[in-house]
DNA sequence: GACTTTTTACCGAACGTTCGGTAAAATAAT
DNA sequence: ATTATTTTACCGAACGTTCGGTAAAAAGTC
């Protein structure tokens, strides 16, 4: 089993215990693998694993949502496909957020660069197409961040509440907030 | 020592560590206690604490940011008085939220039905208060999810990108979410 | 192609450390 | 003197990690 098996595997642990949560022994139920095994794979241990993950999601993200929407078409069709990779990648809310459960505790520590430039990626890129439709940058910026927060904001009521009306509701919401308002 | 003072030195460990993050050791620097005396207080151990921890802050809120919210003023201006009584309770965005925390990994098994009534709790009182402005329920409701979305996801965008602009914004915005649209 | 060597993938068992938690002794308060 | 509070010393279990070794595949040699 190759480390790009390996990994995906490895996804859905840290996304739903978090860092600390995430512990071998359930890393080594989740993939199949002995605990030994997956030090052969990650020499690095538990902390290269958690690297992996975030840097497998970021090329996931990369291909599905920040490439989608960079395409020549029209600004709104742009945010459309944007909002299609969103709901597969949270899983129309059921999946938490990656992003935000490592930005906890200790994890925060180790792995706060890669969060704080994957974030300011994707803000950028929102910030510049809402630019092209004839907005300051300033504004631009604001409403950019503004869908972020609509969206995070959304997977924590989700979580909390077991409904996942509100997430679906947050991505519907999407072209309003960026281009209508 | 007693209960009333150890448990607001327990709070800021278990908003930044989250509960597996929160380890005793932690908590015992944190109140200057020591581990078996933390377990004088808490006979039911570190559950107990967060238990007491949750109780202390529901109790807070109510006090500092749903009463404000039930007074006979004007929505505009209990509206205001929550906005200031939420600044007060993150530290202006600095201090991470308990429930997005405690939503996570094993603290969701044990505080999950805790966090739900906290979070209906408020959720109700906003749409209540949006529905005396003579808003249709269904939309009140909308409103007041968007409302707490938008705090929320504020949260997680100022810990990753340490910066607290956007929850001033988001504090900012709450009279236009809750009251124009 | 057959044989040897090296590398890869995996595992059981154990490592030292830290986890949450406890019993008994010491101290403080009344 | 009694009670409430804190501390020292300790425990089993789980933590992340490493060790020694096995089986199979890959690479190199003839």
């Amino acid at each position: 089993m190759s480390k790009e098996q390996v990994i995906p595997k490895l996804i859905p642990v840290f996304r739903h215990y978090g860092y600390e949560g995430a512990t071998v022994s359930r890393l080594s139920d989740a993939t199949g693998l002995k605990k030994a095994s997956l030090y052969h794979h990650f020499q690095g241990g538990k902390e290269q694993m958690a690297a992996a993950v975030l840097e497998y999601v970021a090329n996931w993200l990369d291909e599905n949502v920040f490439t989608p929407l960079q395409s020549d078409k029209p600004p709104s069709e742009r945010i459309r496909a944007m909002s299609q990779g969103l709901d597969k990648f949270y899983d129309s809310g059921q999946d938490p957020c990656l992003l935000s459960v490592m930005s906890v505790g200790e994890a925060d520590n180790l792995f706060h660069q890669q969060l704080e430039q994957s974030l300011n990626h994707w803000l950028a890129l929102l910030t510049q197409v809402i630019e092209e439709t004839g907005v300051e940058p300033e504004l631009a910026r604001q409403r950019a961040e503004d869908a972020l927060m609509m969206i995070q904001g959304a997977l924590v009521l989700v979580r909390v509440n077991n409904d996942t009306q509100p997430f679906k509701r947050a991505i519907a919401k999407l072209p309003q907030i960026l281009l209508d308002d």
